[in-house]
DNA sequence: CACGGACTAGAACGAACGCTCTATCCGATA
DNA sequence: TATCGGATAGAGCGTTCGTTCTAGTCCGTG
């Protein structure tokens, strides 16, 4: 039997190699249970794998696995900002539309998928400190994408960096709030005050 | 021996009555470890109750009792923001109050204690939808509250609406942020940016 | 054809999980 | 003083957890 491509549960994820199976199903289950909701066997079966597996390519065992799995989410919403910044004329209405892209993912998902790198990471802050600086990172990663597009449309240094900051803090409390009133006014309006706090700033 | 304010493990908590530790250990608790990273027993140990005692006043289990406890975290944040609403003249600078609060709070609890209603609700949209409704009436009712306060600073009937939306979003996210980045710099930066926001709309 | 490293396979371990159960204790009432 | 329900106490249930371990399969290279 063919041992790399067998089962194949994920539909699209057959043709992938053995690892990157098991990284994206620690990724879409951890986002939606969470790190300690999510076991190293459910991700060994959602992804067609064997425990065996999970244990050759991550070594460091469960917490290895959750770093990776968050690196995956941080690079899934780091394609979703850059086409938002290059689709856009200005960064403000570039903001909007990627709060209309997240809040199109998160009802179409029926509210369970929100935030990969938030679900996975929170609550880890005293058992598993590399899962915090893992997440710390990607919004570290997002913060500078906004913020150098701002700067490259010609906004102040400071006004740039403090912007960007609240352009992520606001798109993530926004997506949360969105998944827990199943409703996506919260991301549309956040966008749409995003925007006017950016502009404001001409 | 004396039942009710044996062990004490709390330091302030020995006063109060067996239930409400149980609910306070809980929802401390949650708030740093998440619904599933915390135990029962952990709880009960912390609480300086015997699990009898829990699951006598929460017959319903673990869900009933992270359910209360996120109530308790409701009433916690509104009581914070209650205050600041009324400490200050105008809306505007009670938000950004409300953020430095919040600020200090987690600065001083070394970063751990983010809010306890996000940390205990997430990822457990599939298997806790209890928790997903409590969490959402929580969010509702902050909401709730700085609509009701700026419309009674005059603000129209929509632009307070969607304001308190992106408050409490903001809010949230800027906490997370704060959070994993170990630094108060988004919250403070977050507080400068609302109250911006709502000043525009005057 | 034989070898060896990469990978697959899953049984088994001790610990911890949520929860049930029976037994006991205490203070208010009759 | 006898009674009885609210509250406390913790042993023990079956299950699942993360991890370890040994065995086996595959395939490129000598």
């Amino acid at each position: 039997m063919k041992t790399t491509t067998e089962a194949g549960r994920e539909a699209g994820d057959a043709a992938l190699g053995t690892r990157e199976r098991i990284v994206r199903a620690a990724s879409r289950l951890m986002q939606r249970q969470g790190y300690e909701g999510t076991g190293i066997k459910q991700i060994s079966r959602e992804a067609g794998a064997t425990l065996g597996s999970v244990y050759h390519f991550f070594p460091g065992g469960k917490q290895e696995l959750a770093t990776e799995a968050i690196r995956h989410g941080d690079q899934e919403f780091t394609d979703i900002l850059r086409e938002a910044l290059d689709g856009a004329d200005d960064p403000a209405e570039a903001i909007a539309a990627c709060a209309r892209t997240v809040a199109e993912a998160l009802r179409a998902s029926d509210w369970i998928d929100g935030c990969p790198v938030t679900a996975t990471s929170i609550g880890t802050a005293e058992s598993a400190p590399d899962l915090q600086r893992a997440a710390a990172e990607a919004f570290a990663r997002w913060r500078g994408l906004v913020e150098d597009e701002l700067r490259a449309s010609g906004f102040a240094e400071e006004s740039a960096r403090e912007l960007a900051h609240t352009v992520i803090s606001t798109l993530e409390g926004a997506e949360l709030a969105a998944q827990l009133a199943r409703d996506e006014a919260p991301l549309l309006i956040a966008g749409r005050h995003l925007a006017r706090l950016i502009d404001s700033y001409r």
